[in-house]
Order: C-alpha cells, then structure tokens, then sequence
DNA sequence: ATACAATATATGTTTTTTCATATATACTAG
DNA sequence: CTAGTATATATGAAAAAACATATATTGTAT
C-alpha cells in the first residue's frame, strides 16, 4: 500500500513529475508519447515509469506494440486531492507548457488513426 | 525560491514529513520538542530541520537557549493547499498519533510555565 | 525486419546517518 | 562580576546507502 512518504518520493524527480502530472491531466499516454513530450531518452522515461508503476501509483496496460501508463484509479483516498493539487502547482510555476506543447505537436500520436 | 520538486523533496524522507506535519498542525516547536516527539537523536533532526530551512520551507528563531521552527508564511501560494492535504494524508494513515503523543508527555516543554 | 518498451550493468552523484565536537545561552556559586 | 557547569542546537568528517543516468542488450508485437 502506497504511504505519503512513498507517493511524495514519487514525486521528488523532475522527470517522475513531469510524467506524473502529464498523465493526470491527459489521462493516458504511452511510453513514447511521454518520451517525446519530455524529450529525454527512452530507457530513462522507462526506468521512472517502472518506479512509479512499482510503487502502486501508476498503472500500465499494453494495447499492441504501445504499453500506456495511467493513474492508479485505486489509490488511497487522500492521495487524489494531492495529485490535483500537485497538478496546479506544476501548472503554475513550471515549464509545463513546453512538455504539453511537444506532446501536441508529435508527429504521430498512437491515438490518432490517420499518421504521415 | 521553492519549487514543486524542492517541496516534494522537502517531504519525502519519513523525518522530514513527520516535522513538517507536526510543525503545520501545532504553529511552532523548538528542536528539543521534536526531538521527544519523534524520538530521535538530536544531530539527525537538527540536520533534516536544517535542509527545511535553507530550502525555505521552514522559518527559525531563538527564543533564549531554544530554537523554534515554524513553517514559512511567505510560501508560494500553490504550497498551502498542499500543505493542508498532506497534514490530512498523514493524520489519516500513519503513526502520526505516537509523535503527539510522545510531544504531549514531555516532561517540561520549553512553554508551559510551571515545570517539574 | 521494424518499432516500441524493459532491463542489465557500470558509474557517478547525492543523501542519510553517526560520532564527536563546537557554539550559544543560562544558571549557580563564590 | 567571574568561573564553572548544564542545556540546547549546530556542524565537521567519514562511512554507508540510495539514487540517477548512460550505453548496450533483450523482449514483444506487427
């Protein structure tokens, strides 16, 4: 079971952040989209993603060659007013836009059915 | 100034989030009064209180031979919800009692007029 | 074969902890 | 007032542990 400390060590990483709060907001992303969107390296991103998903705050779920990352919709019940809270202080005081923007303007998105 | 990473930081360590809990639910205590409420040596909590404030999360002031912390009033304004939420996380489930407990047996407590 | 993702290994860095000691304030006795 | 002593807090140094990153490799699906 996810303790405070655990989630707010979860947190304590730029990259974990960044992925944590991308994902509350957009729902889900696969592992490229949020390489892309972060534009670091493919085994970092996944190595933080194993933590996060190993410490019961992410889900991940494969659909074909694409394995998509989510919010652990079962968390403790405290820990959903953090992660809003969490989510409009990145908002607000980080390059959060930069991170959204690169996600939009990705070349093609897994979601999207007509690609280059 | 704090950023999200820097606070997330701040509490992920099981010492720290047990300071700042107690600090933001009791207004200020000095560092003997932490010492006996977590039950620790005193080096380790002064250092740990020591990260608290150069990263600006809490505020010192010697009142005689004791040093109070408190937590600082001129957070960025994203940091207070937060704060809120993260008293209620650990009230809610962690030992947070036994550290109350323990503040609240102290044998004289620097305030309390009348002593042993 | 190709794209997507996870892991192994090695390495460098940061963090945490302890012990010993230093500093600052306060109290007591002369 | 001064010397000596006790209490409160901070810090230097060293060792151990945890963490983060890069490169290379492996696995999985189409």
């Amino acid at each position: 079971m996810l303790t405070p400390v655990q989630f707010f060590k979860c947190l304590a990483d730029d990259t974990r952040l960044r992925c944590v709060t991308l994902l509350h907001r957009e729902g889900k992303l696969c592992v490229c989209e949020l390489t892309a969107a972060l534009a670091l390296s493919q085994p970092k991103i996944s190595r933080h993603l194993a933590l996060l998903r190993q410490s019961g705050l992410l889900l991940d779920s494969r659909e074909g060659q694409w394995v998509y990352y989510r919010i652990n919709p079962d968390l403790p019940s405290w820990a959903y007013p953090l992660l809003d809270d969490v989510l409009k202080a990145v908002q607000a005081s980080e390059s959060f836009g930069a991170d959204l923007d690169r996600l939009r303007q990705m070349d093609c998105r897994p979601d999207m059915a007509v690609c280059g």
